[in-house]
DNA sequence: TCCATTTAATGAACACTGTTCAATAAAAAG
DNA sequence: CTTTTTATTGAACAGTGTTCATTAAATGGA
């Protein structure tokens, strides 16, 4: 048979994306195959590759609704934070509330891997940039003599800190069990990561 | 045919385990299949099964190997520290520069997943435990007042933040290039985090 | 020496993966 | 009512991990 047209190609992606959300949700990563998503949504195998360029692209697409996803979570929390030293923690216990309640959403960004030479297309680095830039807004404020350089450097350090503590919990490869303790590390890691990046005390990097 | 017996069961691992070793470093994790690690040593994909549980077996003891190696650097790094704020930073350095150098190898220890359910031997989680206890050993120096638990804490973020920052920069996901920067950001978060947990400042977490 | 037993090693088979593309059937156009 | 167009299919290909009946070589015994 062929041609039902029951669906337009951007019905087909959005039924596609959902189902394959779906799929990643309650069975992760692993769980995920082109054959399942396309028997989900009713369709056979071929016409996913009519809407999708390959599989990583598929994975590419749910994983940014993911990055928007945690976008609008931070964002909200932003919102209602005291001062900045008081925004960075709540966007850090955001995260890693994310992480835990959403961890098959979440772990998917961090376990595919693109095919070997390819790298990340430049609209998705966006995305991952808009998280970003957010912790370092919420720095500035506490930036004081500091270089725009230097912020940016801190910035980098509490992302790429909170994720390591995270993902390290997460996986069991850090001894820890159980979301507070994870809370616990990262509010350490801010909080005196602060103390020193602010100033509060005599000696320099 | 059957039974050359030209090589031992213990053999016939050590082949098995170097073979899929060099793999990994010239094709990464992703490369890495039984029925290559059995051609590369003379044997057929049967044979492999003879020697280790399943595919993950092998990749853990390959794993192992890395941590070991890991372990090994940083040992020999901390020897020759000067104070424990220099030791951190040292090992800080070993692990970034053992990450780049060694990029396949390493990344083969956190991209590797228990299939679902099943959760690390309590002989991989020790080794890992062993290199961990070093940051904890090397922060022991500045404890000063605090207890035990609060060291404990201390290396652990100092360990994922570490981590984090390392995987991310290596992953492209930090917007950050080249291992001078991932150094940089590594001795930032290690120098500011001591500043906050050595108490050289008025307020606490 | 020759046969029987043991066992190391095989490789075909199974169920799965991503990906492609000639064939097909249904809708649209003439 | 035919022809053209096109949405959809599903078999095919090369790869993955894993199993296990079969095979052939080494060993033990007479």
């Amino acid at each position: 048979m062929a041609r039902r047209s029951e669906h337009s190609r951007d019905e087909l992606r959005e039924m596609a994306l959902a189902a394959a959300e779906s799929i990643v949700v309650d069975q992760g990563f692993e769980g995920l195959s082109a054959r399942k998503v396309a028997s989900a949504i009713g369709y056979t195998v071929g016409t996913l590759y009519l809407v999708f360029e390959n599989i990583d692209d598929l994975v590419l697409q749910v994983n940014a609704r993911t990055l928007d996803r945690l976008y609008e979570r931070m964002d909200r929390t932003r919102a209602d934070a005291r001062d900045a030293r008081d925004c960075l923690l709540q966007l850090g216990e955001v995260y890693i509330r994310f992480a835990d309640e959403d961890s098959h959403r979440w772990a998917m960004i961090f376990e595919h891997r693109m095919a070997e030479g390819r790298e990340l297309p430049g609209w998705y680095q966006e995305k991952i940039s808009r998280v970003f830039a957010m912790v370092e807004e919420a720095l500035q404020p506490l930036a004081g003599q500091r270089s725009a350089r230097e912020v940016e450097r801190a910035a980098r350090v509490i992302w790429g800190g909170v994720h390591g503590i995270c993902i390290l919990a997460l996986g069991d490869r850090l001894g820890v069990a159980g979301v507070n303790s994870v809370q616990e590390l990262t509010e350490s890691l801010i909080s005196n990561y602060l103390a020193g990046f602010t100033g509060e005390f005599s000696f320099r990097s």
